[in-house]
This record gives structure tokens, sequence and C-alpha cells, in this order.
DNA sequence: TATGTTAGTGTCAAAAAAACACAATGTCAA
DNA sequence: TTGACATTGTGTTTTTTTGACACTAACATA
């Protein structure tokens, strides 16, 4: 079975550049590719989209089949159309970038037993097509993102201490930041609910845990509140 | 001749956004269609994505082909890929914003005898395919980045007045802003350049023309340098 | 019980934002 | 020519926000 067209059509892919927070350090996931072109490099997850699918759909398709990873968040970030960013013929590639809790989200061997792999995202190995032009474009829509819109809370476990996200925003934009400024800004948004609860087996004092109040959040965006913790 | 694929692919297309301002309206262009699916009907001007162009070209191309427009500023906006936004068949579609100054980019006749026209943003007529969802998309990128990039300036012809630009702000925004501050603002990030002229033919005081520094803001964004007039 | 490690807290100075009103300039018409 | 009209252009004060800065508290462990 084939399908013809009267006139020339791009192939459509779609590409994710999904982002993990281990140990405060911020890194990205890749597949190593086993088919040519590029065989054997690792690449960002994507593939084809189908005809009865989404973009979004197929983003979050595609990232469970070779990675296992599924309910996160998932964003579009921008459309990449090089004529020749496929060496085998012309192909379009919408790039979405996500945002896991990596203890959360474990990645399995991919069905077809590719590779998964997290790599530090300030230290990546050479990648496949454009790969690292849209990884380029991934990080500064993370890194401007981050200081206007509530991101930093996808990265984290639901309950997590102040200094876990104030190295998460230092890791990401790459910059100290003061921890009685960072707090008080924080804190003076209304934002985080206290749990109650406190860190368990920490080998010094346990700091509290904290929860971001999303419904409160979406409510305030209404009335054009914008969250901007720097 | 025809072109035979092993699966399925979704046509691909490039559709514009084109804000424009009038006498300190904010306008868009619309073409009417003139063939079916709505037939008769205003919609964004747009149309497929060749073999050879990347979708940058394609925007531009269509923009000048349908209504004459050539030479704006343009910029990627979103992917549209509903699977049913066209009736026809399966059509994902990549959407561009773009901003010119009215009077120095004339709209011609279409080379298709299409009718073309520009129309008050804020009381548009209903629009064909997923248009409307677009055009919000659009004007609510629009606002958001006239915050912090001097996209305004775009709109506006070479040389304006600082009240030009104050009501561009607040037509687009939709908001009140102070006089005094405004000026005081915009002139302490040193952008604009005292042209020595004045308004002609204006019935009232004429005002000093300025115009945006492009050169030195370049300059300035390497170093981290963000525009934020409000 | 002493040591190590991280949590948690307040003040002051500087800078930025917001509120606010009137005189200066030029056109036009009586 | 002068008065009315329309719009430009300008400073000060108050409030809010930001940024700099250092020590004690809590808990685990040896």
């Amino acid at each position: 079975m084939a399908f013809t067209y009267k006139y020339a059509r791009p192939a459509l892919t779609v590409d994710c550049v999904v982002f993990g927070l281990d140990e405060g350090e911020l890194k990205i996931l890749l597949i190593q590719r086993k088919l040519d072109p590029f065989k054997g490099q690792w690449a960002l997850p994507g593939g084809f989209v189908e005809m009865d699918e989404t973009l979004d759909e197929a983003a979050r398709r595609e990232l469970e089949e070779e990675t296992g990873v599924k309910d996160l968040f998932l964003e579009q970030l921008y459309t990449f159309s090089g004529v020749d960013r496929d060496p085998r013929e012309r192909v379009v590639s919408v790039a979405y970038y996500a945002l896991v809790n990596l203890d959360e989200h474990p990645t399995t061997a991919a069905s077809d037993a590719e590779q998964v792999g997290w790599f530090s995202a300030f230290d990546l190995p050479a990648l496949a097509f454009d790969h690292a032009e849209v990884y380029a474009t991934a990080l500064k829509r993370l890194q401007g993102k981050l200081r206007y819109e509530p991101l930093g809370f996808e990265l984290l476990p639901q309950k997590f201490t102040l200094s876990q996200l104030q190295q998460l925003y230092e890791t990401v934009l790459n910059q100290a930041l003061d921890k009685r400024n960072f707090r008080k800004k924080i804190l003076k948004m209304d934002l985080l609910l206290d749990t109650g609860e406190k860190q368990q087996n920490v080998s010094h004092r346990a700091a509290q845990l904290y929860q971001f109040d999303e419904a409160k959040y979406q409510a305030l965006k209404q009335t054009g509140f914008i969250f901007e913790p720097l």
C-alpha cells in the first residue's frame, strides 16, 4: 500500500527535548540511533506523525515508545525546516520540550531496544541531524520561561524544599542567588503550601517540605498575575 | 506527475497573521477566499510549502503572492495540527506573525485576484478554518513580546514621535500609560536617536521625531540587556 | 558532648516604579 | 493680533522593590 499526492510533501516528524533534574544536575534524555543515518549516534527521541493524531499526541506517543517516559509536562517549542536537515529526504520537524521529575519517570529500555540515557545538559555528546540546534533552542526557552512561569516545579518531586527549588533555579539559569532574598520572594507570592512535613533521612537539620499550589496559581493567572521569582 | 510515499503524510502549509498600525489602530491583513472550502470567507494569507524552501521562505513567498506585502518582520508563531482543521484532508499549518508599517507596505491586488483587506484587530469578521484560534495566539504573543522586545518599532514609520510610540503600546496592550513615566523610561534606555527633525503639517505644536537605534540595541542585547519599556 | 552540615531568619540602603499638573509651542479662526 | 485650541514636553515626591549582607537553630553522627 502506498499514498500518492499531486504535489510533493515533506515528511513530518516530532522531536522531544526532555529535561530532568538529577541530584541538582540538569539532564536531558537521548536515545542512541540503531539505524542509518547517524547510526550509533545519540539523538533526541522523536518520530513520524501519524494521520490521526495531533502533534502533541505524536510527541507523547513517540516519547513513550522510545523511552518509556509518560505523563509529563510537554510544550511545543519550534518547527525546524532546513531543507537539508535530514540527508535522506525533506523532513520538517516540530520540536517539543518536556520537563520531568526524574525519580517519578523511570526510563525503560525502548520497545525496539535502542539505548536510552540521561546526559548532563551542559556536556552533551555530538547529536544527530540538527538536534544540537534544537537542543540549544530548548535550553534558551527553558531559561527564558523559568523567569516568568512556574515551570520549575515540573522538574521537582511533588514535595520539595526551598533549597532544592533554589538550586534548580541556580542550575538552570547558571547563576548564584541569595538565599534570603530568594526565600523572601518565593514565599511572598504565597503559592507554596507548607505540607507540615520535613525531609527524612538526611544527616543534618531537616528542611520543611512545600508543594506548589497549582489551583491558586491558575486562579491568580486569570487576574493577570505573573509568576516572577527573580 | 504525482508523488508516492510509503506512509501517508499530512499536507504542510504556512499561515501569516500580519499586524499593521493605521492611525493608531491595530489592524490585521486578511484575504477573501475565492475557492472552496470557505469560499468567500475571510482568512489568513498562506499556502502550501514547497520542497525547496524553508518555512520562513514559504511564509514570505505566500505573503507576497497573495497580498503584495514584502520585506517585513516575520517570526514563527506556533504549529497547528488539529486533525480536522481542514475539511478536505489532513493539513498541518505553521503559523507566522508579522509586523509592518502600514504606510510603507502597500497591499496590491493579489495575483489571482482575491480581495485583500485590513481589518481592525479587535473587530474581525468570522474567519475560515481554525484561523480565529491562530489569530488569538498571535495577538497574545504580540502582547507578550512587546513587553520585553523592541517589536513596536516594526509597526511604526522609521521616524516617529514619542506619543506615537506610547499610543502603540497603549493600543496593543489595551492599557493606559502615564506620559511622563513612559518618556522617562524609554529615553533612559538610550536607544532612541533624536533625528533633529519635527513633525510636519500638524495643526498644533510639532513633536520631535526619533528613530530606533537598532545597531546599539543588538550590541546591548549581547551583554544580556533586556528591552523593557513597562 | 563536640563537630559537621544545612536550615532558617531581618535590616538597611539603593534603585526603580508610580502618582501626579502645568507651562510651552504652534495652528487656526475670529 | 490675539485668543482659543490641541498637543508637546517636563520634575518631584512617595512607595515599592531589589540587593547586599552574617549569624543562630536544628539535627545527625562520631
